[in-house]
DNA sequence: CTGAAAGCGCTTACAG
DNA sequence: CTGAAAGCGCTTACAG
């Protein structure tokens, strides 16, 4: 009784033998077509179309030192901004010729350090990366093995890479602008303590916003997380709020935030949204579209980002070593006005 | 003028002159480091942190003929079904030692047979794949190749592949019965017309639990995609109704359907959700979570197929050629309650 | 226009 | 315990 034989890949060999040619000629026709005669390629191609022959990118690589793959790893695909970077980043590396494969940290330190460890493995042309804290480490590593990495979302002190950043101060300025052009007087910056960098930016932004008003107040509140039930805890402890007048503006530094203040200030029975208060969220998440009353918002443009990103690598893919200077883009936010301020838009 | 020199990888072969060793000892202490002197092992381990030494993946792979990487290819990331398989196939592989690699074929078929070939050119262990549609050319190419390939919540007829299933029918049939449960007497389904084929089950999972009860009627209602606008305009349409009530209980074949239905009911002014009318919508999406009322629905468990699938990749990798039975491993959905069917159920 | 041969960076028997 | 050498499947000058 025979063993099964194991199916394989084709191999060129095969395809060669197949056709009558040498293994020479296979990878002329394949690579550079022009080289061959048009009987002998058209034979060649009848016999890959037969074998069913598909090329081995691992001896490729090994062969040309190169391949057309790029790596993306991103920080959390629950977060449908790193699913927009993504899209970007396939629109613009589709259009250039090069491939885009991912990995998802998933929050997890450990697991973006190995996705960065797999693509080094793999000689990926170069990576993308949105980093979920200070990476230097797995960012310097590939950088000293010469492989071109584009940082998205985050400003790493000490690091020379290109980078696409959002302007966060203006995300907060253009959220705390949009309330006082609608009539609030009287705003609130709902955060969590922690202190995230993009944050950090957002808030100085509501600040520089509220300071060039006439007459605005502005509160902070701290929030327990960025999700929603710390949203909803927020407006349960505004609904208990007494002396102190409540505020008619909230920004929330993310939409699960706001939809969970929206929800909450809605059970509670104090206040709706947006005819009480207005309430606009940071992010533009996919939940900003179908929450509890669809969320103004602003929006930090993840296609865009992956889109530059893709553009970056590019670049600095076709740049003679020693020539590249590293750049940063600035992508700027956008304002998306939904209901959570239409009423108070109405009652200026 | 020195010409910068392009940094690289160092190689093996760099260590083994860094530490003064043959590179074949270096491959030992990595490979095989019982095989190696405690002392030479402790200088090539030093001259592998000193020159930051990446292995290289495809040389290995060609030298070996295997890797323990593993490609996934989904149909739409901006679906949180498949971020949650991706979840789940990601925690199933790092229990074994597989690595996970991302495809996002983003509702494009193209895109979907692209990924296919880059990881059959990559010469992935295997595959998990969640067809788009009957995608019969690129499995039949993986398979014809030896590549395992497992397929995730698509029941493709004459592909011989271990799948995972969700129950479909029974998706139908516990949101119906629930509905039924509390109380509901006259149920609608809502379905764009399209033929999907987990349309169709939960159709006749719907039907079974209609026609189980005593007193319950059904009817169907068409939509136009399965979207939230769609669900807004079914229920306009609702609110134009005249002659037939209108139901009681809606089941929505998605829950992005379900979400535009309570939201457009809301908005007309016709009916509440759930006082009037009991919604339960179907997948558990993220939308599912922060609609205009929290969606009972019923969920696929992506993360479960997921796992699932990464499971019996990892049972045909280790059975060999030839003795490797099929299988199907079918996942039970399960009912998610949350608010817009709670009123309903008050009202028995 | 076509093919023989070297080389990419590893792994793996096999000698020593 | 260590190393020389063949081989994995390609690509690319170089001869012919």
């Amino acid at each position: 009784m025979p063993a099964t034989p194991k199916k394989t890949n084709p191999s060129m060999l095969d395809v060669a033998h197949h056709a009558g040619v040498s293994i020479a000629t296979v990878s002329n026709v394949i690579n550079r077509p022009e080289k061959v005669a048009e009987a002998t390629a058209e034979r060649v191609r009848a016999a890959i179309a037969e074998l069913g022959f598909v090329r081995n990118d691992a001896a490729r690589l090994l062969a040309t030192g190169t391949t057309s793959s790029i790596g993306m790893v991103l920080a959390d695909l629950d977060n449908s901004l790193y699913v927009d970077m993504a899209h970007g980043a396939q629109q613009g590396a589709d259009g250039v010729g090069l491939r885009l494969v991912l990995g998802n940290a998933a929050c997890d330190m450990r697991r973006q350090d190995d996705y960065l460890h797999l693509f080094d493995e793999a000689r990926v042309a170069g990576v993308l990366l949105s980093p979920m804290e200070d990476s230097l480490d797995g960012i310097e590593r590939m950088r000293s093995h010469g492989r071109p990495i584009v940082l998205l979302n985050y400003e790493q002190a000490g690091v020379e890479c290109c980078t696409v950043l959002v302007d966060n101060e203006q995300v907060g300025y253009v959220a705390a602008r949009h309330l006082i052009e609608t009539g609030c007087t009287r705003l609130a910056f709902v955060a969590a303590r922690d202190e995230y960098q993009p944050v950090r930016a957002r808030r100085a932004g509501v600040r520089r916003a509220v300071a060039e008003a006439q007459g605005v107040s502005l509160e902070t509140i701290d929030a327990d997380g960025l999700r929603f039930e710390g949203g909803q805890a927020v407006a349960h402890a505004l609904a208990g709020r007494t002396g102190r007048p409540l505020p008619d503006g909230v920004v929330a530094v993310t939409d699960d935030l706001g939809n969970g203040i929206a929800d909450g200030l809605h059970t509670a029975l104090v206040a709706e949204v947006p005819g009480d208060i207005a309430v606009v969220g940071c992010e533009d998440n996919r939940s900003a579209r179908s929450g509890p009353v669809a969320l103004t918002t602003v929006e930090l443009r993840g296609a865009k980002m992956g889109e530059a990103a893709a553009a970056l690598l590019l670049e600095e893919l076709n740049t003679p070593a020693g020539e590249h200077r590293h750049r940063t883009v600035t992508v700027r936010p956008a304002l998306v006005e939904r209901a959570s301020t239409a009423q108070a838009r109405l009652g200026v």
